[in-house]
DNA sequence: TTAAAAATACACCGAAAGGGTTATTGACTT
DNA sequence: AAGTCAATAACCCTTTCGGTGTATTTTTAA
């Protein structure tokens, strides 16, 4: 065990960066990258075929994305640890990666020696992390069972609406049960939207009322 | 902001360890201890008169112990940084600990340098925590986010795609997801509406997962 | 009393959702 | 061998949704 090597692959589409993270594992004694790639398809369609400790998956990626990537592998690499490797730092990133299995993220400002250690460190049982991603993380577990303070940041009529949407109710159904316009009842909505950073009627009611 | 040290204070009943970290803290430039605690409730009577950034908080504390302190603690500081240094690395004390409002969680082992450098860490707005404590965490994460009962009328496929449905993905995000064309998700949501007798994906939400 | 937030409303626009229909394939049943 | 079902895919069509603006009124707070 003392003496052999982490096996790494990596799924990056920018050839420079895909590169650069090669050449940084290749020239590390204790690490040998054997395969990378260059989307998702070509990374599902070869990499159950091979035998590899640790994968660096990039998320953002032309098709399908790094998350959805991993989420189709896991089942076929059972003793593959993944660890996020990418420019994005919002929390919805962060804990969509994590609860779809990657033990590990970091951000690709990290620096090339702390990338080998968190590699070593997946590698080992652990979940590397920045801590600013472990204060988010920290933080949502915080949030978690109350109903997330963005919504004590809607106002009553907003509430009111967004209980409406929860129930199905089609704007202009929702304008007639309050007496008000169709283009109202979307400006409310519009308003939801914002305050919870979401685009759609179901990440609304995702985030509202968070369900354990 | 360069110059100024961050305060802290250590709440810690056995006298060897609670001297020994007020030494190391004490010596370290950029640091100072101005306050130690035996107990909760010496802390809990004295600590808010004190502005302080960083609270080291030991679990096992005679009489109250060191998370519910801090749950007592935390609002009346609202400026501190709770960190729990303890023996303790089983999942209960560390969910308990940061779902009370711990920002950082490291186990009496952890080198000196590193206890300082968590201190730093924690002021800086991190959440250091040891890797086997953020994988703990990041698997309570993996575990949340199964899947809810099946409406049996449901087809396997259309499960998996109802299970999409419920997290707010787009009918093209879906057919990227599965690689399968945008029509057959359509199709698919068709024929599960049908199923269910409703028309939006709201209202089929509400029937496969019944909620208040 | 002045400023702000909240609630109201409308217009233009493109994207997304959903209804209806038809068709091909493979797997399982009878 | 015929029939059913599930999964796949495409077509046309209408409605709904959501973004980006602007604007008026009312309420609330400073």
């Amino acid at each position: 065990m003392k003496g052999e090597k982490i096996t790494v692959s990596i799924v990056e589409d920018i050839e420079d960066i895909r590169e650069a993270l090669r050449v940084l594992v290749n020239g590390s004694t204790g690490f040998e990258c054997t395969h990378v790639y260059a989307d998702a398809e070509e990374a599902l369609d070869k990499m159950p075929a091979n035998d590899i400790d640790v994968v660096l998956m990039d998320i953002n990626l032309p098709g399908m994305d790094g998350i959805g990537c991993m989420k189709a592998l896991k089942p076929l690499m059972p003793n593959t640890q993944f660890m996020m490797c990418t420019v994005y730092d919002d929390d919805d990133h962060i804990f969509n990666a994590l609860q779809s299995g990657a033990s590990g993220y970091i951000l690709k400002r990290t620096s090339p020696a702390q990338i080998l250690e968190a590699i070593r460190d997946l590698h080992e049982g652990g979940s590397p992390m920045s801590s600013e991603i472990a204060r988010r993380v920290v933080f949502s577990m915080q949030n978690k069972g109350k109903t997330s303070e963005a919504v004590e940041l809607l106002t009553d009529r907003e509430t009111e609406i967004l209980d409406f949407l929860s129930k199905g109710y089609l704007y202009k159904e929702i304008a007639a049960e309050l007496f008000i316009s169709k283009e109202t009842v979307k400006k409310h909505i519009h308003n939801i939207y914002d305050k919870l950073h979401v685009q759609t009627r179901t990440e609304a009611l995702n985030k509202a009322y968070q369900r354990k």
